[in-house]
DNA sequence: ATCGAAGGACGGAAGATCAAACCTTTTCAA
DNA sequence: TTGAAAAGGTTTGATCTTCCGTCCTTCGAT
């Protein structure tokens, strides 16, 4: 095949390939990528408590995966507390009610709050600037739902960050972009580990809430560089906040 | 564990959740992985044509993978004339020059366009404003220099293309941060697949030639929201192309 | 009382991955 | 000249994950 070895000299012409070529290549296996979508899924509150998930025959043939992998994730999710199963012909898995409390984020996750917070702001503002052109009128009534949701909450926290999960996945949904939306969970969960252990004055959610109107009437205009403005300095907040209290600021 | 199987009756009051959560999981192998890393790495000229890989036995551990994986890897692109293995001391894995041609797009990719353009737009509108913020000098300089090779490629479309690609992995790096870089060429590939096939006059060129100038005198001046700004511009002539020529647009 | 739909359990087959050897080729240096 | 070193090439077996199919158990609806 190759003709002979031509190994010229190329002497320092060639610039060197980005290190990330040859990072480690971490492959998930099914079990964790299931517990991890749906353990994210009932954290963020997307499946709501006492919501009953899909039947595990119909599960396992949507999500792709064996029978026995699903089973093995729902088993590992209901020793966590997340879900329960109930036998019989009314039966199902259902999601917990109350949830398990969660654990303290580790050194590992605190560790990496920035790639986080990087990875966040490449998906939400790609996702604000599409939303802005392709929000249907639907999009727009769900959204401000939320945003009055939101605004209604300013002293529960734990209402709070809850509306405004589903503030942004709202907002990812209406790109229409199936990666987008995934993305956007992800990523909330991610944000959620690293956010919840911070206080948040009425004061910070009030202007967070000043933002996101300027977001949703952003988007209502299809303005897409204002919505991408104001997403960023939305983002600017929580980070500002993290960078404050956590090392590598 | 759960007290009482509690179904309370929720009505329509709990919000279906996104059916992303139940979409298919689709897990990569290990050999997978590692043969699109380095194919696309070749394939981008990131790795150019007679340079060298790390030995096997640094690579495997490395990627973190065993070496009978990794050689599975190497021998399927050896295989598909991407790479050839000279034996001996001075041996090595090296990338073949010249390189197989490019098989056409499938089906398959052809009709994901939009859904690569919209990935696309989630990793440059954030290398945008990223590299904005912390780009160092010898950034700027790398990224100059490759601005001047592009605007001397307005005729070769190989020669540019590979520039582009350059830039745009290069302003990623800029980020310093290894999963935008890694977002980056995965995109990049994904672009290639696309563009490759497409008619590109000069004009054209010309004109994505001022819009990276544009890009990256925002860069230079850290300001991040005018990067986004002409990198979203940037990105909206390609897509135009491609909704041009591909259905669905 | 029975049927059907749900979760629960088992066993084997196939494939991917790893780990640890050992072989062969080639070059460089003693 | 000769041996050590560094590279790719090969083999083998163990382990883990996943899949598929089958069967069991429970329990509400009819």
């Amino acid at each position: 095949m190759a003709p002979a070895p031509d190994r010229r000299d190329r002497g320092a012409s060639a610039p060197a390939p980005p290190e990330a070529v040859f990072a480690p290549v971490r492959s998930y296996t099914a079990f964790e990528e299931t517990v991890d979508r749906l353990g994210t899924a009932i954290k963020l509150g997307l499946l709501a408590p006492g919501a009953r998930l899909p039947a595990e025959r119909e599960l396992c043939t949507r999500m792709g995966i064996a029978r026995s992998t699903l089973r093995q994730a729902l088993t590992a999710l209901s020793q966590s507390g997340h879900v329960f199963a109930v036998r019989g012909r009314t039966g199902g898995t259902f999601v917990a009610d109350p949830q398990p409390p969660a654990d303290p984020p580790s050194a590992e996750v605190l560790a990496r709050w920035r790639e986080t917070c990087d990875q966040r702001l490449a998906v939400e503002l790609a996702v604000a600037m599409l939303a802005a052109e392709r929000a249907v009128p639907a999009n727009l009534d769900a959204l401000d739902g939320v945003a009055g949701a939101l605004e209604g909450a300013l002293e529960d926290f734990a209402a709070y960050r809850q509306a405004d999960i589903r503030l942004h996945v709202g907002l990812a949904e209406a790109t229409r972009s199936p990666r987008l939306v995934r993305a956007a969970t992800e990523v909330q969960g991610a944000m959620s580990d690293l956010i919840a252990y911070i206080a948040h004055p009425p004061q910070v959610l009030a202007s967070s809430n000043l933002q996101h109107r300027r977001l949703l009437a952003a988007v209502r205009e299809r303005d897409g560089m204002r919505a991408v403005r104001a997403m960023a300095e939305h983002l600017q907040g929580t980070e500002h906040v993290l960078a404050g209290l956590l090392p590598g600021g």
